[in-house]
RNA sequence: CGGGGCGUAGCGUAGUCCGGUUAGCGCGCCUGCUUUGGGAGCAGGAGGUCGCAGGUUCGAAUCCUGCCGCCCCGACCA
């Protein structure tokens, strides 16, 4: 393709909106541009990447049995009815104003309602369906470029089967498509144990990319390859030691104290010695949760122990419900359910809040002064902390979710009726999985792993042209013909070339461009070159320069790779 | 949704506190000449509802009010 006929409109400047790398790289080198909030309009050089990934995934759900589908986009507001998932959604849903449709943020109930009545007996089964296309989704705050918008690209596939085993099956094959997926695309990832959310189901996996630009944060021990999302993560925390002698239970002034480092520092006391409260409401009536020191409340695993939603209370609550302002909230006099996190347990000689503002307690004793209390691992763990399975320091940092991998089960064949008749003529809800992968996030997270300070390092599948033919001179007939005639060559033996024909540009600007758009092989034709029967081939990740003789270049090619 | 920041030409920005020429600069763009292996030089030129609306004032990019948009942190997130 030559440059000057095609639109790929790099910037010489860094967008001023723009701050993680991918998405400066994608405004940069013409990929992308910004529509609105988390609304972005792929350009020529970036969708054709988009195209390359989406292949690779064809290929990988086709070696399956996977058969992709094109479905709507705009849903009759009745089959999320049906499952329930208007309320799960809420205001992440899109609602139409003039008519009652939503725009489908994924499409369980799509394919549940065609499985319905299509897959009538066990014979029917097991299907795989999936698609590529556009899902929709209000987000409160779209960031990070490409990588969190209110429409982004998804694959997602979904498995129907007759049995818990066949969908055992279902699940191992697209865990293998993923990686076979994403090694193909050069992705650096890793898999962890998640939470289902409101997805429903029982076993789920995530693939994740390491990266600070990450909305996840996850934990993974390096020695043996446990990782797991934080939401559910856990690691071994020895309970605090109970001292021999309890104190008697005392209240202190403590004006102006609200926070345990503030408690420590006034007391001269360990964060140990102390019981965080945290006050939540689950359904409708408060929970107490005293953390040891400043550890904080895991919200995902508090909800699993409750089996439902749980918010924090208002700062009004807190006053009605324990007669204290935060910070001075504590498990002595607190007349509702207290939860403890294991490391509290049994502990004794504990300083906490009085229920009463600007007062503490000292000399708590859980086992003798908190009759009902219950203890739970409620801890979010921290990096450094032992790994559960091996023992050694697990690290935790923030990753991108990639892809997601669920045993749905029955949830949505029971809302929606779609069921079978099985060996017995019985009839039961059809057993589903569902696959997602983010799409333009393989794109976000290949650059976000493959740049240097001049643009983006393309190597793999997905780069998006084999080589970029730079003619540094095209107002010289000389430069023209050359360039025109190596042109022509490498595309005859099948070569996706990049020409850099423009007439005006100078030799470093489009070295610069060259470098930006980061075509791993760079073939230049230069003057000198030229007059002596030369040619240059330039490798883009490790700037090597090879000059050699016109008629050794596809030989030299081939070599390369 | 809470907190913070920003909105001036296609991009990046100065000016805003403290109101007062014709709103300035760099890049890009157009014309011409020169240059041509690391983001060219000279000359000439085009391009602005200063986010929108209202208000204060003799006078508003600048002050006031409301709204909209974008970014960052947090909350939320199948």
């Amino acid at each position: 393709m030559r440059i000057s006929k095609s639109f790929i409109p790099t910037l010489k400047e860094v967008p001023a909106d723009a701050v993680i790398p991918s998405h400066i790289l994608m405004l940069r080198s013409g990929m992308i541009r910004m529509l609105s909030a988390g609304i972005y309009s792929f350009l020529p050089l970036g969708y054709k990447v988009i195209k390359k990934i989406s292949e690779i995934i064809n290929e990988e759900m086709t070696a399956i049995g996977g058969q992709e589908f094109h479905l709507p986009a705009l849903n009759p507001r009745e089959i999320w009815d049906e499952t329930g998932r208007i309320e799960d959604f809420g205001d992440t849903m899109f609602h139409l104003k003039n008519r009652d449709y939503v725009l489908a943020p994924t499409h369980e109930e799509v394919m549940t309602f065609h499985a319905k009545g299509a897959m009538k007996s066990y014979k029917d089964m097991p299907q795989i369906w999936y698609q590529i296309q556009t899902k929709f989704r209000n987000e409160a705050r779209p960031r990070s470029g490409i990588i969190r918008g209110r429409q982004f690209l998804m694959k997602d596939a979904y498995s129907f089967d007759s049995s818990w085993e066949g969908l055992d099956e279902s699940y191992t094959k697209h865990y293998q498509a993923y990686q076979n997926i994403f090694d193909r695309c050069g992705i650096k990832y890793f898999v962890v144990g998640a939470s289902s959310g409101a997805m429903g189901g029982s076993k789920s996996e995530e693939f994740m990319v390491k990266s600070d630009a990450g909305e996840d944060t996850v934990a993974y021990c390096n020695s043996c390859g446990y990782a797991a999302n934080v939401e559910v993560a856990q690691s071994v925390v020895e309970p605090n030691e109970r001292s021999s002698e309890s104190k008697e239970v005392y209240e202190i002034s403590t004006p102006n104290i609200h926070s345990i480092d503030e408690l420590c520092e006034f007391l001269k006391i360990d964060e140990r010695e102390t019981a965080k409260s945290r006050v939540y409401i689950f359904d409708e009536k408060p929970i107490l949760v005293l953390m040891s020191g400043n550890d904080e409340v895991n919200g995902t695993k508090l909800e699993s122990i409750l089996g439902g939603e749980v918010r924090p209370a208002h700062p009004e609550e807190l006053v009605e419900i324990t007669g204290a302002e935060a910070g001075s909230i504590g498990p002595i006099g607190f007349k509702e359910r207290i939860l403890a996190d294991n490391r509290l347990k049994d502990g004794n000689n504990l300083y906490s809040g009085a229920n009463k503002t600007d007062y503490h307690i000292g000399g708590i004793d859980l086992k003798r002064d908190v009759e009902k209390i219950e203890y739970f691992d409620l801890r979010t763990i921290e990096s450094g902390e032992e790994c559960a399975r091996c023992g050694e320091p697990l690290d935790v940092f923030k990753a991108i979710e990639l892809g997601h991998i669920f045993k749905l089960g029955t949830k949505y064949s029971e809302a929606m009726g779609a069921t079978f008749l099985n060996e017995n003529g019985k009839a039961n809800p059809i057993i589903m999985g569902s696959y997602g992968i983010g799409v333009d996030r393989v794109l976000a997270c290949f650059i976000e792993q493959n740049y240097d300070e001049k643009g983006i390092l393309w190597k793999g599948p997905l780069k998006p042209f084999d080589i970029q033919l730079l003619g540094l001179n095209m107002k010289k007939e000389i430069v023209i013909n050359e360039s025109n005639e190596v042109y022509e060559l490498l595309k005859s033996e099948g070569y996706d070339v990049l020409f850099d024909d423009r007439r005006d540009a100078q030799a470093g600007f489009k070295f610069n461009d060259a470098e930006l758009i980061g075509i791993p092989l760079q073939v230049i034709i230069g003057e000198k070159n030229v007059k002596e029967g030369l040619i240059e081939i330039k490798n883009r990740i490790t700037g090597e320069r090879l000059i050699i003789g016109k008629h050794l270049l596809l030989d030299q090619l081939k070599e390369i790779g």
